[in-house]
DNA sequence: AACAATCCGTTTGTCGGACAAAGATGCCGC
DNA sequence: GCGGCATCTTTGTCCGACAAACGGATTGTT
């Protein structure tokens, strides 16, 4: 094959947009380190001049940036090269498995698997602080009785454990099932009202074995916990074989 | 904290940019389905008069949509609407994890934990198809000897894996660290000449599980092939401890 | 002189219009 | 019926303009 036509060599010419163009500039410039986070962006007139392009153009290329979550606005007006974290990847994701239909066996099959890992990772590297910031979840969850509270400190209680591990690889592929947990977890707690207090010795559990940074015993409690979700989803008349809700419809 | 001061009931009143609630409203159309997958988006004009906007306002919504993946310009001009995949959200998340500085030992941990349940979860759903494919795959690999070539023959083998799992969320979340994984990979093959070898024998051994159905013994291989990456990376002279590197610099 | 009010330049958000290029559409002649 | 051409539409880009809001300099007051 080292012969070929030319309608083979000459292929279809693409020209990308000039907004497109910039959007890459911009980006590369933060990714490379000419622009370091914290700083703000030259103005958009500076811009338009600098890239020889007309402001309007400029703007459509911010916009890509700023979605991209490597501009924030700060303090009103603006524009400031920022770092994305976690938190702003998350949603997508999420949003991208809505979309896709994701069953909740396949959310649960990967929690039953990343959750105690974090659990285990947590033992290890949790700081004093991150024990802190857990010990005073447990404590709110304890004073707690309402289900949507429970269900959000029991997201938090999750969240933490994984902030923990201190691991970002973990922190980023648990986010997105984490959240989706939230909707389910609130109509098992209020068909089985004992399942939150089960829930909750189960924190209690690995959270001692955090403490102790018992790694073997945190992720098996964590693994009982993961189980036990499955069978109050089973309990609650609940089937995993369907894609997973909408999480808070209503803001 | 019952009663406190008008300071404290009249906060910062925001006013949020036009765009941004014309995207917000694109994106809800197309997220509540009043905009089906695969349907062309209205006008640029007809979108400014519907929202009673100019026409460079809607331009930078589209822009925002556009980077969210909810948009694609196909066959030249007309944008579509489309679901976002995960291969438009793994680059982002591999960026993130770069920019973060994350270190191997982190990618490593996750790994060790999520390639084993993709192959325990694909030795149970993987189609023939799939099978067809990871066998094309090693075939490929058998006949390849060039490092950089086994290395991406490695990484696809192993997304083949997560997608034989037909699990979306695993797919997901192991996307970004395969993707990571491949620098250092060519590394430990450019170093030690033997590893390619033995990384061959543990997909060959992994593969024959898939096709047994064999799910333990399947997730077993593969937490070996883990291991063995690990001893790779030390017997490399690589520290684990470091921050990854950029994946594939120049284009 | 310290402090406060005010004025002005800058920057962003938005608008109005304009035009070239490339698809898409329709019309016409063969 | 079909190819070729004229026309329309749509996008990408530009020009210019203006209001609102923010920041800083200026000016007035005590």
């Amino acid at each position: 094959m080292g012969a070929q036509g030319p309608a083979a060599v000459f292929q279809r010419v693409v020209v990308e947009p000039a907004y497109k163009a910039v959007s890459a500039a911009i980006e590369r410039a933060i990714l490379d380190g000419a622009l370091l986070p914290g700083t703000a962006l030259p103005t958009e007139q500076e811009l338009s001049e600098r890239f020889g392009v007309h402001r309007s153009t400029v703007r459509e290329a911010i916009r890509q940036v700023e979605q991209e979550g490597l501009l924030q606005r700060r303090e009103g007006r603006r524009l400031f090269v920022c770092l994305p974290g976690v938190h702003d990847l998350a949603p997508r994701a999420t949003r991208l498995l809505l979309l896709h239909q994701t069953t909740f066996q396949e959310l649960w099959d990967v929690a039953l698997t990343l959750e105690p890992l974090a659990a285990r990772l947590a033992a290890r590297h949790a700081t004093a602080d991150d024990l802190a910031l857990l010990d005073a979840n447990l404590a709110a969850s304890d004073a707690t009785t309402g289900h949507a509270a429970l269900v959000a400190l029991d997201t938090e209680f999750h969240a933490l454990v994984g902030r923990a591990s201190h691991n970002r690889a973990l922190m980023l592929a648990r986010e997105p099932v984490g959240l989706l947990y939230n909707p389910t977890l609130l109509q098992i707690f209020n068909r089985l009202p004992q399942a939150s207090a089960r829930n909750l010795d189960a924190h209690r559990h690995t959270l001692a074995a955090l403490h102790a940074g018992d790694a073997d015993t945190a992720a098996e409690w964590t693994r009982k916990h993961m189980v036990d979700f499955q069978r109050g989803f089973a309990l609650a008349g609940l089937d995993m074989s369907t894609p997973i809700a909408q999480p808070t419809p209503s803001p």
